[in-house]
DNA sequence: CCGAATCCACCACGATACTG
DNA sequence: CAGTATCGTGGTGGATTCGG
């Protein structure tokens, strides 16, 4: 991510701000651990923190954090606050995730496409 | 790129080779510069290094050199060298990065959709 | 002209320990 | 339970230099 700011530079006049608004959405997708965390919050809905933690397996609490702040400010998932004691902190879905989805779906058509030309399974 | 040894481990007995596929897709499209790079192949096909190199204005000829080879490993493009002098290498577009672009445009749709969420367009 | 080799600097991840 | 703080480390990008 070190050279996000060195493709601002304008290309040919195009809209910078939609091939920026590209890069945003893939690098906040192919960032370690958010394709498991999105995936389980689309299959298994509203998730604590905690749950998350241990389906998410090997993943740090420090990161974890980092990556639900990111997918937040990018409306992926919301968060709620239940200031009980324990605290208590679900992060749901949002539609945006839904279209996230759909997109997802049209990437593993495409990865298992070229999987299966690489991998010719022979009967 | 650290952590994805770490995504290895099996997902709920999900087929883990398409997650994989999905991750190094994903991850070759994210590599910073390979965007300008194969948006310049589909729009303008063919381009010789040198061409190339001017096109993504700021990106160092080492860089450039990683990441034709990354693509080109993956079947998003073809390299065709001439033996003459000056050497002329030049590298072009395949039916794989065709694939590619309709998943581009899909993506670059829904990147769009949010922007416009974001930053609502009072006219 | 195309690219390989080398060196450096940065930063994101991971581990650990600690709070409200 | 749900994080924050701090430190150490490896992997990558960038600049430069050299070679065919």
């Amino acid at each position: 991510m070190s050279s996000i700011d060195a493709e601002h530079v304008d290309y040919d006049g195009e809209p910078e701000a939609e091939r920026c608004a590209m890069r945003v959405l893939l690098e906040l997708i192919t960032a370690p651990w958010t394709l498991h965390i999105l995936l389980i919050l689309t299959d298994e809905g509203p998730t604590r923190f905690g749950a998350l933690r241990r389906k998410v397996e090997g993943i740090s609490s420090r990161v974890l954090t980092v990556r639900l702040r990111s997918l937040e400010a990018r409306g992926l998932l919301s968060r709620s606050v239940s200031s009980s004691k324990p605290p208590e902190v679900t992060y749901y879905p949002t539609p945006r995730l839904h279209d996230m989805r759909v997109f997802m779906q049209q990437l593993r058509d495409l990865s298992l496409k070229w999987h299966h030309e690489d991998h010719p399974n022979p009967t």
